[in-house]
RNA sequence: GCCCGGGUGGCGGAAUCGGUAGACGCACGGGACUUAAAAUCCCGGGCCGUAAGGCGUGCGGGUUCGAGUCCCGCCCCGGGCACCA
C-alpha cells in the first residue's frame, strides 16, 4: 500500500460546490408525489459578516435538510436577507455610503461565506426585504390591515431611543433599554402607527397550546408577555363631583378591605381634581415630578413610592364608605384602567404606600389558623384564607368569595367580570430612512388616505441626506413628501415614517414558498403545499419579538383566507448562543479586537493589556456581536482546515440548545478525523467490492467474529446517528461516526490476504462500512463524502442517495459485559452470551475472582440479578 | 421575589428506564517510525495510596441491593418576568 494523495480539501470543496450548483441539486419545486418538508433558518440581517453563531444555525439546518432529503422528503430550504434596518443607515452616516450600496456589499460578502460552507440552499428563492418587489407587499398587507381596522394612527406616549433617533415597540424596549444599542429609552408623545395585536391577544395565548413541539421556555416567555389576568372592573363614584373612577382588580375578594383609591399620574381625572383643590400648586408640582420620571426610573426595583392626596373622596360601591383618592407613581396608566382600589392589608405595594402616608389598613382575609393585626402587619397577607369584615361574605373561603362577590356585583349592576392583558398594540412607525414607506397620504380635506393598491409600491426615494438627526429623513425630500390626494386631487403629503423591520420578517416564510410572484404576495397553491414550516431554527433572542409578530401576521392572514394554517411554525428549535471573549479598554473607552490586546500571566491571574494605551482591559464573555468586536468568522477555519472540518467542529462543540464558548482548540481533532477517513478509503479503493450487498447475502452465515463485530458496530451506528439527528444530538452523532471509523481502521489493519476466502469476506464487510459511512457522513461533511463516494465509483452526489437502513440482525449483540457487584460496589466483570439464564449468571457471579475475596466468610443475604446488566450480591 | 436552564477529569463534553461514571474529541505523558523534526501509528491516565484499598458527578440529608439520574433542604452561574392591580 503506497502513499495516497493528500486530502486537498480546497480542491474537493471547490469541485463539489461547483457541481451541486451546475446540477441545480438544491432546486426544489412543488411535487405532490412526495411528502414535503419545509426547513427554515431565521434569515440574517446583512451586517457584513457571518459569525460562528450564524454558522451554528445554518449548519444545523443543512444537516437536517440533507438528511430529510435523503429520507425521501421534498425539502424546501431557502435563504434570504432581512435587509432593511438601522445599521445600514448608520454605516451610511459613518462612511458616506448609500444604505443600499452598503447592504448589497454585505449581502455579497455573506453570500460568499454561505457558498464557502456548502449549504444546500435553493438560491433561486432568495429574498431581500429591501427590494421593491418584496416591500411592495409589506405595503399591501398594511392596507389590508388598515381596511380591517387592524392598523391605526394615534398620539401616544411611545418609547424613544435617543441614540437610534427613533421610536421602539414595547417589545424592543427591554426593561427600559433599547434592544439594539442598550441606550435608556425615553418617553415621547407622538402620533404613530400601530398594529392592533391586542385584538389577537387571546388567540395568541390560546394557540400556544397547539405548539407541542416548541420549547416550553419560549411559550412561557410569550405567555408572560401577553400577561392575561382575569378579574372584575367597577366604578367608584366621587363624592360631590360628577365623575367616576374605573378600576380593575384580580382580587375582588379583598374589596371590603379598600381604604383608598389611587390614580396614575397620567390619569385624565388628575388635572381635574387638582384644579378643584385649594393646594393646586403644590399638587401640580408633585404630579409633574412623577411624570418626569423616566421609564427606566419608574420600572426600576428600588424606586420609592410617592404620592399625594387629591383632596377628593370616592364612594365604595358596596359599603358606601368614603375613601380618599390619591395619585401615585406606582400606578401605571398603560395597564388596566390606570386606577386601582388599594387594599393595603392584602397587597404589598399598597401596604408600603399606606405605611408611608399613614393610611388605614383593614384586614378582610385571615389565615385559617391565626389572626392578623392591621396595625402591626409588616407584610401584606396575600394568600387565600377566611373572609372577615366582609358583610355577607364573611366566613367564606376567599377563593369561593371571589366568584360570589363577582356574581353579586354583576347582579347589583355595579361591576362586571373583565380580562386584562399586559400586551399592548404594536408600534410600527420608525423615524428612519432604510425601511418600507407607509402607503399613506395626508390630505387636508380627506384626512388619512390610503394609497390605492394599483399604485404600489410607494418607492423609497434613492437620494436622501441621512444625518441621523432631526426626525424622519424622508420628510427632507420634497419630491417624495409632496403629492396629490388620490381621492380629491388636492395637494397632499405622504407619511414620512417607515415601517419597523419586524414587519418584513413577519411573513417572509410565506414569500419563500412563491418568491417571484408579481401579482400577489404569494400564490395559495404554493403556500398551501409548503406551509406550515416543519422545522424552524434560530436564536432565543426572538422568543417574544419576531416569533410573536409572525404568529400574529399568520393569524390575520388566516382570517383573510390567505393561509390555511393558524400557526406558522410546527416545530421550533432555539439554538444556544456562541460566546467569545471581549476586551473593553476603559482608558480608550472602546472595545478592542483580540489582536489589539496582549495577555500575560501573573501567577494565577491573567492580565490583558491594551496595545494602544497599555492599560489593563476588562475581559468579558459576550455573545458575538459587531459592536463588541469579538466576532469570529468561519473564514479562518475554512481557509486552514476546510468547510467540512468547520462544519463538524461547530456541531461537535456541544449540545446545540446550550450556549457555548468559542474555543478553536479541537478543530484539529475534526481535521484529523477527516484525514484519517480520506486515507483509509483511498488506500483501500482496490479492496472495495461494489456489489458487496449481493456477496454479503451469500457470506452472512460464514462470517467470523471480527467480521460480525464490524457489521454490528456499523448497524448500531446507523441506528444511533439516525436517532441523534432526529433529536438534535449532532455532537453524539459525530462521536458515533468516529467510533465506527476507529473500528473500521483497526479492522482494516488486520485484513487477511485478498486471495484467501476470509480475505475476500473481510473486503466485503469493509466495503459495506466504507460505503455506508459516506452516506451517514454526507449531511455533516458533504464535500468529502461526495468525493469519496465518487472514488468508490458511484454516480452523482450522496445527496441523491437514500439514507441507510439498519440491519437489525447484524446490530444485535451476541455477548455482553455483566457487572458483578458486592453491596453495590463493582468487584468484577463477566463476559457472557446474550440470553444466558439467571441461574447460570448467579453461579458465574458467585464464583468469579473479584467476588470471592469479598464474600468469603460472610452470609449472603440477597442476590439481585438484572438481566443484561448486572448481578449484585448483598452480604 | 417568581419561573426556566445549567453545575460531571486539565478542557469541550458522554451516560433512554435508577444498574460499568468519564464515550468521542482536545491538551498532556510514554513508545514506534525518522539522521532529526513534523505528520502518522501504538500505549497510558478521575483523585489519594507503594499496595490492598479508599474517595469521587456543586453542598447537606433521604429513599434504594444500587443514585450523575428520584425526593427534601441549600449554594453558585446564566436567562426570562417583575410596582401588571
Amino acid at each position: 500500500m503506497g502513499s495516497v494523495e493528500r486530502y486537498d480539501f480546497k480542491a474537493v470543496e471547490r469541485k463539489w460546490q461547483k457541481r451541486w450548483s451546475d446540477w441545480n441539486l438544491f432546486k426544489v419545486v412543488e411535487d405532490r408525489s412526495r411528502p414535503k418538508f419545509y426547513y427554515l433558518d431565521m434569515f440574517p440581517y446583512p451586517s457584513g459578516e457571518l459569525h460562528m453563531g450564524h454558522m451554528r444555525n445554518y449548519i444545523i439546518g443543512d444537516v437536517i435538510s440533507r438528511y430529510k432529503h435523503m429520507l425521501g422528503y421534498n425539502v424546501l430550504h431557502p435563504m434570504g436577507y432581512d435587509a432593511f434596518g438601522l445599521p445600514a443607515e448608520n454605516a451610511a452616516i459613518q462612511h458616506g455610503m448609500h444604505p443600499k450600496v452598503w447592504t448589497e456589499q454585505c449581502i455579497q460578502r455573506m453570500r460568499s461565506q454561505f457558498d464557502m460552507l456548502g449549504i444546500s440552499f435553493d438560491w433561486g428563492r432568495q429574498i431581500r426585504t429591501c427590494s421593491p418587489e418584496y416591500y411592495k407587499w409589506n405595503q399591501w398587507f398594511f392596507l389590508k390591515f388598515y381596511e380591517r381596522g387592524l392598523a391605526y394612527r394615534r398620539p401616544a406616549p411611545v418609547n424613544w431611543c435617543p441614540a437610534c433617533e427613533t421610536t421602539l415597540a414595547d417589545e424592543e424596549a427591554e426593561r427600559g433599554y433599547c434592544w439594539r444599542c442598550s441606550t435608556p429609552v425615553e418617553k415621547r408623545w407622538l402620533e404613530q402607527w400601530f398594529l392592533k395585536i391586542t385584538a389577537y391577544a387571546e388567540r395568541l395565548l390560546e394557540d400556544l397550546d397547539l405548539l407541542e413541539h416548541w420549547p416550553e421556555r419560549v411559550k412561557v416567555m410569550q405567555r408572560n408577555w401577553i400577561g392575561k389576568s382575569e378579574g372584575v372592573e367597577f366604578d367608584f363614584e366621587l363624592d360631590g363631583i360628577m365623575e367616576k373612577i374605573k378600576v380593575f382588580t384580580t382580587r375582588i375578594d379583598t374589596v371590603y378591605g379598600v381604604t383608598f383609591v389611587v390614580l396614575a399620574p397620567e390619569h385624565p381625572l388628575v388635572p381635574k381634581l387638582i384644579e378643584r383643590s385649594p393646594r393646586r400648586f403644590e399638587l401640580y408640582a408633585a404630579v409633574q415630578r412623577m411624570l418626569s420620571e423616566s421609564i427606566e426610573e419608574r420600572s426600576s426595583e428600588e424606586v420609592e413610592k410617592e404620592g399625594a392626596f387629591l383632596d377628593a373622596y370616592a364612594i365604595h360601591p358596596l359599603t358606601k364608605e368614603r375613601v380618599p383618592v390619591w395619585v401615585a407613581n406606582y400606578v401605571l396608566m398603560e395597564y388596566g384602567t390606570g386606577a386601582i382600589m388599594a387594599v393595603p392589608a392584602h397587597d404589598q405595594r399598597d401596604l408600603e404606600f399606606a405605611r408611608k402616608y399613614g393610611l388605614d389598613v383593614r384586614v378582610v382575609i385571615k389565615p385559617p389558623d391565626a389572626e392578623l393585626d392591621a396595625d402591626q402587619m409588616e407584610r401584606a397577607y396575600v394568600e387565600p384564607g377566611i373572609m372577615v369584615n366582609s358583610a355577607q361574605f364573611s366566613g367564606m373561603f376567599s377563593e369561593q368569595a371571589k366568584d360570589a362577590i363577582a356574581d353579586y356585583m354583576e347582579q347589583m349592576g355595579v361591576g362586571k367580570r373583565s380580562i386584562q392583558y399586559r400586551l399592548r398594540d404594536w408600534l410600527i412607525s420608525r423615524q428612519r430612512y432604510w425601511g418600507t414607506p407607509f402607503p399613506i397620504i395626508y390630505c387636508d380635506k380627506c384626512g388619512i388616505v390610503p394609497v390605492p393598491e394599483e399604485q404600489l409600491p410607494v418607492l423609497l426615494p434613492p437620494d436622501v441626506k441621512i444625518t441621523g438627526k432631526g426626525g424622519s429623513p424622508l420628510s427632507q425630500v420634497p419630491e417624495f413628501v409632496n403629492t396629490t390626494c388620490t381621492r380629491c386631487g388636492a395637494m397632499a403629503k405622504r407619511e414620512t415614517d417607515t415601517m419597523a423591520t419586524f414587519v418584513d420578517s413577519s411573513w417572509y416564510f410565506l414569500r419563500f414558498c412563491d418568491p417571484h410572484n408579481n401579482d400577489a404576495p404569494f400564490g395559495s397553491d404554493a403556500v398551501d403545499y409548503w406551509m406550515p414550516v416543519d422545522q424552524y431554527v434560530g436564536g432565543i433572542e426572538h422568543a417574544v419579538l419576531h416569533l410573536l409578530y409572525a404568529r400574529f401576521f399568520t393569524k390575520v392572514l388566516y382570517d383573510m383566507g390567505l393561509v390555511k394554517t393558524k400557526e406558522p411554525f410546527t416545530r421550533l428549535f432555539t439554538q444556544g448562543m456562541i460566546y467569545h471573549e471581549s476586551y473593553y479598554c476603559r482608558r480608550c473607552r472602546s472595545y478592542r479586537r483580540p489582536e489589539e490586546v496582549r495577555s500575560k500571566r501573573a501567577g494565577e491571574r491573567r492580565i490583558v493589556k491594551c496595545n494602544v494605551c497599555g492599560s489593563e482591559v476588562e475581559v468579558g464573555m459576550d455573545k458575538m456581536s459587531k459592536s463588541k468586536l469579538n466576532i469570529v468568522t468561519p473564514d479562518y477555519v475554512c481557509e486552514q482546515y476546510g468547510a467540512d472540518t468547520a462544519r463538524l467542529f461547530i456541531l461537535f462543540i456541544g449540545p446545540p440548545e446550550l450556549d457555548a464558548e468559542w474555543n478553536p482548540q479541537g478543530v484539529e481533532g475534526m481535521y484529523r478525523f477527516l484525514n484519517r477517513l480520506w486515507r483509509l478509503v483511498n488506500e483501500r479503493l482496490d479492496d472495495y467490492i461494489p456489489d458487496w450487498r449481493e456477496k454479503l447475502n451469500e457470506l452472512k452465515p460464514t462470517l467470523d467474529d471480527a467480521q460480525r463485530g464490524l457489521r454490528r458496530k456499523l448497524h448500531q451506528t446507523i441506528r444511533k446517528v439516525t436517532d441523534d439527528i432526529e433529536g438534535f444530538g449532532f455532537n453524539t452523532a459525530i462521536a458515533a461516526l468516529m467510533e465506527l471509523f476507529n473500528e473500521m481502521q483497526s479492522f482494516a489493519s488486520s485484513m487477511r490476504p485478498k486471495d484467501e476466502v476470509e480475505g475476500f469476506a473481510d473486503r466485503v464487510v469493509l466495503s459495506e462500512a466504507v460505503e455506508l459511512m459516506q452516506v451517514m457522513l454526507h449531511p455533516f461533511a458533504p464535500h468529502i463524502a461526495d468525493e469519496l463516494w465518487e472514488r468508490l465509483g458511484k454516480p452523482g452526489s450522496v445527496y441523491q442517495h437514500r439514507w441507510c437502513d439498519v440491519d437489525e440482525d447484524a446490530a444485535r449483540e451476541e455477548e455482553q459485559v455483566i457487572v458483578v457487584q458486592v453491596n453495590g460496589k463493582v468487584r468484577d466483570r463477566l463476559i457472557v452470551p446474550v440470553g444466558i439464564s439467571e441461574d447460570e449468571l448467579r453461579s458465574l457471579a458467585l464464583n468469579c475472582k473479584g467476588v470471592k475475596a469479598h464474600v468469603a466468610g460472610k452470609e449472603i443475604k440477597r442476590i439481585i440479578v438484572v438481566p443484561n446488566r448486572l448481578v449484585n450480591i448483598v452480604v
